[in-house]
DNA sequence: TCTCATAATTAGTATAGACTAACTAGTTCT
DNA sequence: AGAACTAGTTAGTCTATACTAATTATGAGA
């Protein structure tokens, strides 16, 4: 006899679909999802993932290899890019429509993402003109759930000299999202490294065309995701 | 010893709004709300809603008469109207501003109402000049609590030569709802009452100012809450 | 190779909310 | 008044999801 599956097509509650978000984004770089990874990031204990990692794997969204982690089926990953489309939408339409600022869309979107329809999520998509990123530069995954894949760099890490546009802001962090906003560092300015201080210091940067400076520490330097313009 | 009370202020579930919003409509006239007719309206069994009745007492939401019924307590109404406001906003934001015809809003709202913030509910309220009235004409609560309170007639049983303003439109079903938008017959619409057939038969109405009759049968006669026009 | 720290899992419990089956209170009819 | 119907409640079970405490596997160092 096999081993019990379980209804191959529940409809997911509002915590699975958490899950599969955050196994997402921990296995994305095509590793395992560590269980306290997946505990730290839901607020939740290693024993209540255990739990859950048995039920999704029950269920074929997660492949789970004991001690080491998980990873998403197929399905699981289309149920994943779902919801994040959904609610990379919502925090846009939050955004233009509804004069959210980025530093406060995300706590709405966590709970809205489970509760809207597909039909309600393409009108608002229409509405916003198919777009392409959210509020903080992530891409948006189509309804087909495709997903743009680019090469970023960390402003923490690119090198001197280079001429780079700011693509995306890595934090749902309202007071970190408010300062960058103040700063002028939000996806799609331009921007080139002037220098970086040793020891793990601040980068330098000047605003294109402006030319204004900025120096912005490391920790925060981690956040703002670049991509190096081509001369 | 006192008979062990919950804790007064927990989160409200998603069942439990739900519970408090039917229980306010069916004791909205005065009276008691009966176990069967809340789960009737909830697709429910009756001894799921007597195990709701004694959470829901135990936190002093509602009053409970055994075998009679339950009414809201103010805490209880309250919450139920915070519910019911949320709810009729969605509905009118959801019809002016994303496209959605009257038909279909209900069941979209029936879902946002538990997952949306109140600053987004006054966002929605605000876009939309603090509306007063929902697409079918229900009055929206304010956001202190205070509802509008309106002597209506059906349809069925108003008086032949009366002059009617059309105020509230009493049903989801879409089919039905479809129907009326098709007739013309909307909230605000003004029409006299030409003639009725006997037997539980249908009603003739007028349209004003156009003066096209209209035939409406008791079952949906009985779903159009009017006013009489003072002359 | 053995030991130990850390991470993961299992065991056992709790709560919300639903269900069916069985029992009982209230009401109505004869 | 008693019988009988109806509505309501209790008893017992189930699932999803969380928790703490106890146990075990894995990989790093000695
Ligand atoms: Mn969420
Ligand atoms: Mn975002
Ligand atoms: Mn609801
Ligand atoms: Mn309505």
């Amino acid at each position: 006899m096999q081993p019990a599956l379980r209804d191959p097509n529940p409809p997911l509650t509002r915590s699975v679909e958490d899950y599969l978000k955050v196994i997402y984004h921990l296995s994305s770089q095509g590793g395992f999802a560590a269980t306290s990874d997946i505990a730290a990031m839901l607020d939740v204990s290693p024993p209540s993932v255990s739990g859950m990692v048995k039920r999704l794997s029950e269920t074929g969204l997660i492949e789970h290899v004991p001690y080491r982690g998980v990873q998403l089926t197929s399905q699981g990953r289309r149920a994943a890019l779902r919801m994040i489309r959904r609610h990379r939408i919502l925090e846009l339409y939050l955004t233009q429509h509804l004069g959210y600022d980025w530093g406060s869309v995300h706590a709405e979107a966590e709970r809205l993402e489970h509760a809207v329809s597909d039909d309600l999520i393409e009108r608002m998509a229409s509405a916003l003109g198919q777009p392409q990123y959210d509020p903080h530069g992530d891409p948006i995954p189509t309804a087909a759930g495709d997903i743009e894949e680019t090469e970023l760099v960390a402003l923490a890490d690119a090198r001197v000299g280079t001429k780079l546009e700011l693509r995306q802001v890595g934090t749902q962090d309202a007071a970190r999202l408010r300062y960058f906003a103040e700063q002028g560092l939000t996806p799609g300015v331009l921007l080139t490294v002037s220098e970086r201080q040793p020891f793990n210091g601040p980068t330098t940067i000047a605003l294109v065309p402006s030319g204004e400076p900025r120096v912005v520490g490391r920790e925060l330097a981690q956040l703002l995701w670049c991509q190096e313009i081509g001369a």
